[in-house]
DNA sequence: CGTCTTTGACCGGCGC
DNA sequence: GCGCCGGTCAAAGACG
């Protein structure tokens, strides 16, 4: 698992109908050096199963682990993000990290999880099992156009820490879900060299519905926003900056459906959920779809495990 | 009073 | 061994 690159960036570019991976692993300019980076086909058709797609998204569970800075390399590419709104995908898994130091978050975060249930002293964790690689979250990025850093998603947060990042004079600030038994966690920073764009990632997976009281009228508008995705107004999306585009999925399930017979069930699935959401290529969503995206896109893969 | 944010301290991994 | 750094904890305060 050290022969393949350790994480891969979705960049898309609403503007230029290419979706590129990032390989992390270059350190050349990405934006400078086309050929430093695949192509989407080349990326699902180089392994051209399921995995790919999965790991491309953060959903597998057997994925290979990742390990890099998942920002700077984002900002390492020229313009990152496009005048007005693009989203990033980023994907890392299992013992992945987006911080360069994984096997330290691996252990942290798994000492989290345990302490989440139980709420037991970090200090008496310390006993780790070094062998033993935690299995990491699935995790799931994306980068936003917004003036505002925590982005209603439908799901309650708590924030518990905040941080300075190096190379950031942006602070990063941590969230957990407040879900009892729900270990989901999400990490939202501001990109140092676009202001207006926040970096927001998610990591596991929800094992609860949306909850029904929510702050404000979030659910209403979260289910307002899945019936007119890219119509969002209101209390909590006072502007315009809250639109987000999404990925072309459709482009991915073409993918799946070409080749590979197995996989092309979960491609269906998937693309029915984009059908259920009524949302079509490029189109614009709301910010709490992509919580919504997080959530179902998980278990769909699950379910074909 | 319950919930949430703030913030300094702490922990542990990593590189030098 | 030491310092750096990301991640987490938990006390204190704010807020409705």
């Amino acid at each position: 698992m050290s022969d393949q690159p350790r994480d891969l960036v979705y960049y898309h570019d609403p503007f230029h109908d290419q979706q590129r991976f990032f390989s992390p692993n270059s350190s050349t300019n990405m934006a400078a050096d086309p050929s430093s980076y695949m192509s989407f086909t080349d990326c699902v058709h180089g392994s051209s199963d399921y995995g790919s797609l999965a790991s491309a998204f953060d959903l597998s569970p057997f994925q290979q682990p990742l390990s890099t800075d998942q920002k700077p390399k984002l900002e390492s590419a020229d313009p990152p993000v496009t005048p007005n709104s693009s989203v990033v995908l980023s994907s890392s898994t299992e013992a992945g990290d987006d911080e360069a130091n994984n096997s330290k978050k691996s252990d942290k975060q798994a000492k989290g999880a345990e302490e989440d249930v139980g709420e037991s002293s970090k200090k008496v964790s310390k006993a780790k099992k070094k062998g033993e690689k935690k299995e990491k979250e699935p995790r799931f990025a994306f980068m936003t156009k917004s003036e505002i850093d925590h982005l209603e998603d439908g799901y309650r947060w708590r924030k518990y820490g905040q941080k300075a990042v190096k190379n950031s004079p942006y602070p990063r600030s941590y969230y957990r879900c407040t879900t009892q038994k729900c270990t989901v966690k999400k990490r939202v920073e501001r990109s140092f060299q676009d202001p207006s764009t926040v970096i927001t990632t998610y990591e596991g997976t929800h094992n609860h519905h949306l909850p029904s009281t929510l702050r404000g009228n979030v659910a209403g508008m979260f289910q307002h926003s899945m019936l007119n995705p890219g119509h969002m107004a209101g209390p909590g999306f006072p502007n315009q900056d809250f639109l987000v585009q999404m990925p072309p999925m459709n482009h991915i399930y073409n993918y799946g459906s070409g080749s590979n017979a197995p996989n092309s069930s979960i491609f269906q699935q998937l693309q029915q959920q984009q059908n259920n959401l009524n949302l079509n290529q490029h189109q614009q969503l709301q910010l709490s779809d992509y919580g919504l995206l997080q959530d179902i896109v998980p278990s769909i893969i699950k379910n074909h495990e």
